[in-house]
DNA sequence: CGTCTATTTGAATGTACTCAAAAGCGGTGG
DNA sequence: CCACCGCTTTTGAGTACATTCAAATAGACG
């Protein structure tokens, strides 16, 4: 199982004894999703928080009109999880899909509650690592009001510039909220 | 100073001894806001988080063109910040403003990393409060990705039932990031 | 090579904005 | 108590942004 990058992400925010070390990366399965394969779906409760070791997804629902929308991607070194659906326990609202072969590490959400009690300095990790997610979708928000899509897409470029090349432009139109034709129209002027 | 309504709000998540209420007790400063002043400013250091009493208050910006737009409204029983300054302890990017004679219990930043290391439930309890935040505001996201303003309207009008009669509809179309003009219209179209 | 999906292009339509002006409404001062 | 002021809301007309549906072209993959 390969730990590095994991052990890294964490240690930007806390430290850890090599015992606390250990008994953290017991709780975690390693998993590999195929291009297009689900990490979770809609529909489904989701019970574990995913790190991506390598590789690219997407979260996404679909709307009444049969529109999906994408509500971020993640790649290497960035946690997902259908966060609802985990704290609920629910059934989840959002697909989250492989867009390439991808290589995860899971930590299921009964073994993190545990983890939160045994050893706090997790419970710290993920609230600062939710405070942050959380900034970034107030950002979204924000302009998602008052932004046109071209503004939008400029800075998309740039918060997604380590993997927009692996992105087909159907799927950055899916983020945008606009439609794929009109996506086209659009980068073609901003070209011009 | 009234502290009932902040104890129940976290007797909600996580329960304390008595001890531990009176030292967070200590840590609030109780203050009152007039109509239209302002909590936190952009370009200010936002350095408490504040729960509100009584009154309700808005969270908004000032784009690169002078116009408003609203994160979100608050009112009695709800948590404020500028959470994006609050963490990265740099100036803030959101205006927060009480929109009627409101009253709050704040507690400094630097109390509360304190407290958390002193009490960590509290740690807990702002794990889960941001993480609540946080799924309202991805769903806030794929709202305004999917859905038409007079159906973001409909969300508006259920999830603020309890404000909305307080609201200038000016401040609703902030709000669903539409212009006042044109929010008078589909409104006018949804009652006949 | 053939099939399936993504992308582009065209034309018509709808949603929302801009600018301008009129009407309504609440608070303040004389 | 009324008149005025400033702000909100409404209405109108023209425009821009973005969608829809349809069809052609280009790419990717087995």
């Amino acid at each position: 199982m390969n730990t590095d990058l994991i052990l890294k992400n964490i240690a930007k925010h806390i430290s850890l004894t090599e015992e606390e070390k250990l008994y953290f990366l017991s709780l975690l399965k390693e998993l590999t999703f195929k291009n297009k394969q689900y990490i979770t779906q809609e529909g489904a409760i989701c019970k574990h928080v995913t790190f991506i070791n390598t590789g690219c997804c997407r979260t996404f629902n679909i709307d009444n009109n049969g529109f999906e929308h994408i509500l971020n991607f993640a790649s290497q070194d960035y946690w997902v999880g259908d966060l609802y659906s985990i704290i609920t326990k629910k059934p989840g609202v959002f697909f989250i899909q492989a867009m390439e072969k991808t290589e995860v590490l899971q930590i299921a959400k009964s073994d993190l509650d545990n983890l939160y009690l045994k050893i706090p300095k997790f419970e710290r990790m993920f609230r600062i690592l939710t405070e942050n997610a959380y900034v970034d979708t107030q950002n979204r928000v924000m302009e998602g009001l008052g932004l046109t899509a071209s503004e939008r897409y400029d800075i998309f470029t740039k918060k997604y510039s380590g993997i927009i090349h692996l992105l087909p432009q159907k799927q950055i139109a899916l983020y945008l909220g606009v439609t794929p034709e009109f996506f086209s129209r659009m980068k073609k002027k901003s070209n011009s």
